[in-house]
DNA sequence: AAAGTAGAGGACCAAAATGGTCCGATTTTG
DNA sequence: CAAAATCGGACCATTTTGGTCCTCTACTTT
């Protein structure tokens, strides 16, 4: 019910990869694949359609490769994962040009819009930074400055155990 | 990204339908089939799945048929949708019995599974009678009672718009 | 007790989505 | 001009999904 597509995993990898690097670096795909151990021709393709997101940028030619556009902290989670994702809808009912035959009898669409709506408002303000802190997750009330003007989410993210069930 | 299962939305259906019938009858899976245009062998499935998990009650034999084991309001939505959705993962290096061979370059696991447990925890608290007042949900800003031990996200989801983007 | 009703559940199939590969075209550096 | 790199379409294999069919078992009614 939440997973995510494998591309969108590998959109994942690269951008924490690629911020990794120096900002005014590229990176070629080949090298990011051996990287990240994601093959070479689905790396190109996921590298390809976030440029058309704008979360990448491309030098073309030798020497050339990607980078990011702009700094991990301005990358949103949904930048990232929505070119791979074909809607972010729970039902099917919310799909573009889906008529649902059961409108009389069902009412789920308006309470799952909404529901959609919420899930997806809580993620509008995770940025990808929160990825590059890899040893503060399993500390719990980690205190502090935290970024200004973070949602709950990312706020909760930084305090909660990875690990809760 | 969030698509639940065409199960999960039958069995969502099924729910909501049952609970407008009398609590102490039930209802057959030839009728119910009828009333929510699911194909019937479907919504059996269906219905096996949400009484092995506890939230409908059968009753076998001439006259029998399904009803809810308990009021909307004590059945939860991951209740109804966990039974058809196999992991409630994003990721695959959360999937049961996946070691990530990737483990030296990419540190995804840990923020995804806080996440993950965030967007879980806000699930928890939400209960199915909220599907049940079909024609709230496009007025803005309800005040009133509110049920008393319910968390944040049933809150905001009575309060929100349905058709927000 | 008999008969019919209804749930339980396995086997199977078709269609769609997914993940991945291959190949050619274009652009830029050297 | 040649090498190195992005660009992007076409294609294929596998898995997942949604759905149907068929049989068995348990219960209720007559």
């Amino acid at each position: 019910m939440f997973k995510v597509s494998r591309k969108s995993e590998y959109a994942l990898i690269a951008v924490q990869q690629l911020a990794r690097s120096l900002p005014d670096r590229v990176v070629s795909v080949a090298d990011l694949s051996q990287q990240t151990q994601v093959p070479a021709d689905v790396l190109a393709k996921v590298l390809q359609g976030l440029k058309r997101a704008g979360v990448v940028r491309a030098v073309k030619g030798a020497g050339g490769g990607y980078g990011l556009s702009r700094s991990p902290a301005e990358i949103r989670f949904l930048d990232v994962v929505q070119p791979f994702e074909d809607k972010l809808a729970m039902v099917s009912c919310q799909m573009p040009s889906h008529e649902c035959e059961r409108l009389d009898t069902c009412s789920l669409r308006d309470p799952m819009a909404a529901l959609n709506a919420f899930v997806l408002r809580q993620f509008e303000g995770l940025t990808m930074d929160v990825f590059l802190v890899p040893h503060q997750w399993i500390a719990v009330g980690t205190r502090g400055a935290g970024h200004p003007h973070e949602t709950s989410l990312a706020r909760r993210l930084r305090a909660s155990d990875a690990a809760s069930g």
